[in-house]
DNA sequence: GCTGAAATACCACAATCGGGTTAGTGCAGA
DNA sequence: TCTGCACTAACCCGATTGTGGTATTTCAGC
């Protein structure tokens, strides 16, 4: 099996040469880099790329939901274990949406760090029994909230829908036994309550925000 | 607090019979029916249409995972918690992916059964925390092997996340600094690799199979 | 009966896309 | 060295989509 190398970003100077130690210290892994901020993150990454990122989500300057967004866009394949204080139900809600890997609490043991760095490492989703009961609730409850509400009516929802499984204008007519230039009126509303310009931008924000 | 009606599907006549009257016999729990089978299952909820079903993975005749993608095309506001014998990692999966709202193993006590009723009724996720694990980590492990593997290549898959973000040819041509030509030489082989002939369908297979 | 929203439909023009075809370059593996 | 593949680029032509209009019908709510 090759090293898991590992980047640090935590505030706390104890915690994080801690960290920095266990993880050094340990065969099989290995840390490159400990910073007290998130400075200099993209650079930082680009020079030595880590297998796994564990990020604090408090922090000063820019905090560790910000960075964790930024990191999942420009490095997507590098997994990021979110460590916190606090098993708050917003921090986790917006962390996993965030594309966290897996979310650990602080009060994990220096072997559960180690544990959960490996796992994640692996494509698992390390986190406590307590924080994925919460996680899978959150999920339940903010989905239905989620979808935003841009007023399209019951046949521009059809239309769209009809769009997203990949139809032409001319398909959709066909299949809703209406004009081909009724669907391009349709089409013309629906683009203008997105506030979109082409069909891949509808098709993308319709299931995107689940209007369909 | 409404009364909470529950159906139960369970071949098993001593378990339906217990649970009837548990449920039967709990305030603020009323139940529609106990059936040892998945027949006459429309028509059976459609008289009376439970809050919450009960359903057994393991039945003779149609099968509890048949079943459950069934009742959620036909009643999508039912809530659906599905009970096993086994916390078989499949089953969890599948139930999971056909859109089970709660897991619970048979071997819950009385009181677990109706925590998870009310649980899954007010929009939770019911399941135990070994289970729960299990779901995320099957997510984890599954969402890689699910999204098939057409054999897009790094620049394809480049091409194509522009596109799904709504971008024109000719965006994407100036963002990534290549000819327009090359953008549509590319979209064509997407296309043939994905077995799509539209910009839409290729969006939405792309965000829908996780290809980007 | 009036009003407004939603659904229907058509026209025209420019822009973009889909499909077919060909071809040069560079790089990694046989 | 040669071969295959990925990436690049171009051309043609017909089909489809984007944009900006206008207009009729239907139906619920005032």
């Amino acid at each position: 099996m090759n090293t898991i190398s590992v980047a640090i970003f935590e505030d706390n100077k104890h915690l994080r040469e801690s960290l920095s130690i266990l993880i050094n210290g340990t065969p099989g892994y290995r840390c490159t880099g400990a910073y007290p901020d998130c400075q200099h993150l993209i650079p930082r990454l680009r020079s030595a790329t880590p297998d796994v990122i564990l990020l604090d989500i408090e922090m000063p300057g820019m905090n560790g939901l910000e960075a964790l967004k930024v990191i999942r866009e420009e490095f997507p394949s590098v997994q990021v274990l979110m460590q916190t204080m606090f098993d708050d139900d917003d921090y986790i809600f917006r962390a996993i949406c965030s594309g966290a890997h897996g979310y650990i609490l602080k009060s994990t043991s220096p072997a559960g760090y180690l544990e959960s760095v490996a796992d994640v490492h692996q494509g698992g989703a390390p986190m406590s029994s307590t924080v994925a009961r919460k996680v899978l609730t959150l999920f339940r409850n903010h989905q239905p909230a989620e979808s935003a509400d841009y007023q399209l009516t019951a046949r521009e929802r059809e239309i769209l829908s009809h769009m997203v499984e990949g139809k032409s204008f001319k398909m959709i007519a066909g299949d809703m036994d209406i004009a081909y230039e009724t669907v391009r009126t349709h089409m013309k509303n629906i683009y203008s309550k997105l506030h979109v310009n082409s069909n891949t931008e509808a098709v993308s924000k319709a299931i995107r925000e689940r209007l369909i």
